[in-house]
DNA sequence: TATTGTTATACTCTATAACTATA
DNA sequence: TATAGTTATAGAGTATAACAATA
């Protein structure tokens, strides 16, 4: 990307994969009834728990938002919210045992899902690594965030 | 995936990847005002036309829902339906030049918001790589939608 | 006054069920 | 009868605007 000449085309070809994609991830989550945007405030949590307003940044969502997907979180016992005692306004989110358990049958759903496609390749392998590798991006958006947030200060 | 003890940790946190990157492709094309959903078909349809229910299986959501969607790109210039002169009940959804302008648009933004994103490491390329070598995923889904539409058959 | 979170409201995408037109 | 596509309807996630409670 920062160099089209050798990367660019199949940058954009990796974009189109990650919106195929992610219709396959939401397929998979529906077998265990979780939808995408409750399935990354979960595992948001699960780096730690936050108030409210930090996960709608870290999330790149509105704060009316949060609330309503946590709302279904909370009801289903997956996510527990807990008064800030230092500051009222807040609330802390929290990450039950039940929601952990539910994370855990997500990424077998999906991995499951992913192996059924990349078996129809070659090399599975190559599809599996790539993955993986994408990984990183991880780092890059926990970063990327962490910079908004202390621009906004 | 297949063999969890090399690649299994990873592939998982290779699908939040995927989970949170989809976040941000949002946002990016938010900018050139389309949704992911027409997003996925517009770029589907630059593969080839299609009726709406081959359409409908490769995107691998109902058949109302491409109606939907479609409806909203039609009326915006961006794709045309087209009448089936051997069976007048099939419809060839065709993307148009706007449309495909409309797509390049899309490919720059997201291009450059995932620059930025990307440019919080240490090694930006190792990101832009791992995102390239995702395009093997578009092969992997291709043929597993083959493979479905064959065993319908 | 500013901030945190919720409520009110509206739009898009999603699905299932029922319908029309065609095969 | 079966298939292609649309319409009707409902649920989930998204946003903006307005509000309550707290700082």
């Amino acid at each position: 990307m920062s160099d089209p000449k050798s990367t660019g085309s199949s940058s954009s070809d990796g974009l189109r994969a990650v919106a195929r994609l992610t219709r396959q991830v939401e397929k998979a989550l529906g077998t265990v009834e979780l939808t995408l945007p409750q399935f990354r405030v979960l595992s948001t949590l699960e780096d730690g728990s936050n108030a409210s307003s930090v996960l709608a940044q870290r999330l790149a969502v509105s704060a009316p938002s949060v609330t309503a997907v946590v709302d279904g979180l909370v009801t289903r016992g997956y996510v527990e919210r807990e008064a800030d005692p230092d500051d009222r306004r807040r609330l802390t989110l929290r990450l039950t045992r039940a929601g952990e358990s539910a994370l855990r049958a997500a990424d077998t759903a999906m991995l499951e899902r992913f192996d059924r496609v990349a078996a129809h390749l070659d090399d599975p392998a190559t599809a599996t690594d790539a993955l993986g590798a994408l990984a990183v991006w991880n780092t890059a958006l926990d970063r990327f965030f962490e910079a908004r947030s202390a621009a906004k200060q």
